[in-house]
DNA sequence: GGTGACAGTGTTTTT
DNA sequence: CACTGTCACC
């Protein structure tokens, strides 16, 4: 193959659309030479995207790079296509042949393309963490491990970790550990399973991808070749292996571009190494280094906030942002009594905002540390009325009723598809129980055969009592039917075929309400369908289907059924990195939640916390609001809280706190001295959650809880042997004890 | 083989 | 608390 750059008359194009609207240091780094390394150090809202979208049109239109020959990765989808998009604005037409995408999506491509040299079937399938989960599952069966002693999460967790940092089983060192050498051994036989069946998980499409880049040295030059610059988005998250597929693809012929901020690195748990950022500048020779440091994000407040925060953590590359922006108004924080309240605070906060000051509730983002803190945000939003929607958790490709449809899709398609066998034989459920289904399983291993190959034989041989194997018969011609209706019938057609001979909405139709939504969502299913384009680029010889489920488990599927309503945005700290938004309240600011209890005891997961606070202050525009529960009620027993130990490390003459005589207040850390607490300390008549005190009629108990305030405050008392009391404050007469 | 009750269990973040 | 998996009963 033969690639030519296509040199753009750089004398035609206007380049002032490309720097004009540039400040110095982003204009320099867009300008960087264009066959030298660079490492962009961005700070939070200081131009990241921009100076990216800038970059590749600086190499395009002055450089006279073709598009052709360039490689921009992010990490996820959607990086992926605001880049492409923005791109092709600026450039002001559709950059044709830029290979815009995620690590995992190009390194699908790759395999694709290249599935022969990769040893892959060509039809190889991708395995999103569910079944990979349910993989393991059975590769602990045909092991015959104890689930109880071998946790099949735990198992994903370890061969992951592994993959990430390139590692076949037998590249493992033996530490003599038996269950270790244990894993290492589910692993191999794991592999072993993918192999066979042509499955391939996250992880193993970018470890096959380097493999296969690393192994075909012929394939390797022509791409160092094609490419003649290589962008990378987010660049503080890239893992071991990421790294080594930019190294390799590099070769310190192609240039890479690398855009990071250290300060923004929060997926150190899953494999993330920020010590890539440091380590570029040797890896990559003649390396430049640019920083953005001028932020056009948040008002002065929000930033001297992040500024003041981020300094406690040690290691850093050292960056400071700073703003021309107007002060603001200053931060406020809410010590809610629970968690209850807390919800209560900030959806009130909402309305008012909305009313008084005229903002769309879309302006509006609440953010958490953990996925389970939304249901509370989420049940006073809809009592209120308030539209809402609520980011991450389960995505539209990972529930159940469309991995039932796309089981009986896949399986209408390749018969031999054992996962896809194992989740439908039975759903809904037809007659076919544990243990028909374990003679299917031993007829199969016996003969060497397909679950599916194994059922035929069965049902031929009549090795089945006639009432499972009539079941059997009829799930059989069931699937038979499926391939055949769908035959001839445009993509969509064929999965609302699928959909409707599976039975799948009956069967959900009768789980009422949660039914109702599943079959709303096998609807969208046809619609997503419907929309998908099949890119033969990608997709190559793939049949339309096979694309599709492609598409499937690669895209989780965050655009599917998002309304397009003025809503109030839920997500998770971790999902907010890299969106801005005019208000934004962090939430559940209490040690042990944020920062987490896991992360306490390590000072390196601590300051990913740390930074973890530091990304979601700085998703803010001109807002910003804190809250935390003095009890928090979790696992349904409620818990006595601490403030985080990140609202005293918040310049406390920034922060404006709603509820300054505060009547009940939890007990202060040992430290207690830090600006916060001292904040918090109210008269002495306060009462703390957790104190003990004495009542004249019950003796003496623990402060457990507390709701009103002032005439009305009431605690809640926890009496040695006599139960919990509510009591008014004021008539209690309450006295403190030790 | 299907269905319900019950106990046990685990709970961060996700491409 | 909420979910999953197990067990007894239909």
């Amino acid at each position: 193959m033969h690639h030519r750059d296509l040199k753009a008359p750089a004398s035609f194009m206007d380049v002032n659309p490309i720097i004009g609207p540039l400040n110095e240091a982003q204009r320099e780094a867009v300008t960087a030479p264009a066959h030298e390394p660079a490492l962009v150090l961005a700070g939070a809202g200081s131009g990241k995207t921009r100076v990216l979208v800038h970059r590749i049109a600086w190499l395009c239109a002055v450089e006279g790079l073709s598009p052709f020959g360039i490689l921009a990765v992010t990490f996820t989808n959607k990086a992926a296509a605001e880049m492409r998009g923005r791109t092709e604005t600026l450039l002001g037409l559709p950059p044709g042949g830029m290979w815009v995408g995620t690590f995992h999506g190009i390194a699908h491509r790759l395999l694709r393309m290249h599935h022969a040299e990769a040893e892959l079937p060509e039809t190889f399938q991708i395995l999103d963490s569910d079944d990979q989960l349910r993989l393991i599952r059975r590769t602990l069966r045909a092991l015959a491990l104890d689930e109880k002693q071998w946790i099949p999460r735990q198992v994903q967790w370890f061969i992951n970790a592994r993959k990430d940092e390139g590692l076949r089983p037998g590249a493992i060192a033996d530490t003599g550990d038996y269950a270790r050498q244990q894993l290492v051994r589910i692993y191999a036989a794991y592999e072993e399973i993918c192999r066979q069946s042509g499955l391939v998980d996250f992880a193993e499409l970018l470890l096959r991808s380097v493999e296969l880049l690393r192994d075909h040295p012929e394939l390797l030059s022509h791409y160092r070749r094609r490419f003649r610059h290589v962008l990378v988005d987010e660049f503080q998250d890239t893992n071991a292996l990421q790294y080594q597929w930019l190294q390799l693809l590099s070769g310190g012929e192609v240039p890479v571009f690398a855009v990071g901020d250290d300060d923004q690195s929060i997926y150190g748990w899953r494999g993330a190494r920020v010590e890539h950022i440091q380590a570029f500048p040797r890896d990559f020779p003649r390396c430049r280094i640019y920083r953005l440091e001028q932020n056009y994000r948040s008002t002065a407040t929000i930033l001297k906030a992040a500024n003041h925060l981020i300094r406690f953590n040690a290691d850093r590359m050292g960056k400071s942002l700073w703003t021309e922006g107007e002060e603001g108004p200053p931060i406020l924080l809410y010590g809610a009594f629970n968690e209850r309240d807390e919800a209560r605070f900030v959806v009130e906060r909402i309305q008012q905002l909305v009313a008084d000051e005229g903002l769309r509730r879309a302006d509006v983002a609440v953010l958490y540390r953990s996925n389970a803190q939304s249901r509370l945000f989420e049940e006073r939003l809809m009592e209120q009325g308030i539209p809402y929607r609520v980011y991450g958790g389960l995505r539209f490709f990972e529930r159940l009723e469309i991995k039932d449809a796309l089981a009986y899709l896949r399986l209408s398609v390749n018969r031999h598809d054992d996962a896809s066998f194992e989740r439908v034989v039975n759903q809904p459920t037809r007659g076919i129980g544990e243990r028909t289904l374990q003679t299917i399983r031993d007829t199969a291993r016996e003969r060497g055969v397909s679950l599916w190959t194994a059922a035929e034989l069965l049902r031929e041989t009549g090795g089945l009592p006639t009432r499972a194997g009539n079941a059997l018969h009829r799930f059989i011609e069931l699937v038979e039917a499926m391939a055949e209706a769908r035959e001839g019938l445009p993509l969509f057609e064929q999965v609302a075929r699928v959909i409707e001979l599976s039975g799948l909405q009956d069967h959900y139709l009768k789980e009422g309400e949660a039914g109702r939504t599943r079959v709303e969502n096998l609807e969208e299913l046809v619609n997503a369908a419907r929309g998908f384009d099949f890119d033969p680029q990608i997709h190559g010889e793939m049949s339309d289907v096979d694309a599709f489920l492609a598409h499937a488990a690669l895209e989780a599927g965050e655009g599917q059924g998002g309304r397009w309503e003025d809503c109030v945005q839920l997500m998770t700290l971790h999902a907010a990195k890299g969106l801005e938004f005019p208000v934004v309240f962090i939430t559940g600011l209490e040690e042990g939640l944020f920062p987490n209890a896991r992360s306490l005891d390590e000072p390196g997961r601590l300051e990913e916390e740390r930074r973890l606070c530091y990304v979601g202050l700085t998703r803010a525009q001109r807002r910003l609001i804190l809250s935390y529960a003095q009890s928090r009620r979790i696992y349904g027993r409620d818990h006595v809280t601490e403030p985080s130990r990140f609202l005293d490390e918040l310049p406390s003459e920034l922060i404006q706190d709603l509820r300054p005589p505060v009547q009940v207040r939890p007990l202060g850390r040992s430290t207690g001295t830090t600006a916060h607490s001292n904040r918090l300390r109210g008269t002495e008549s306060a009462f703390r959650i957790g104190e003990r005190v004495r009542h004249q009629g019950f003796g003496e108990g623990v402060i457990v809880d507390c709701e009103g305030q002032g005439a009305s405050a009431r605690v809640q008392v926890r009496f040695d042997g006599v139960g919990s009391k509510w009591l008014v404050l004021e008539y209690a007469g309450l006295q403190r004890v030790g």
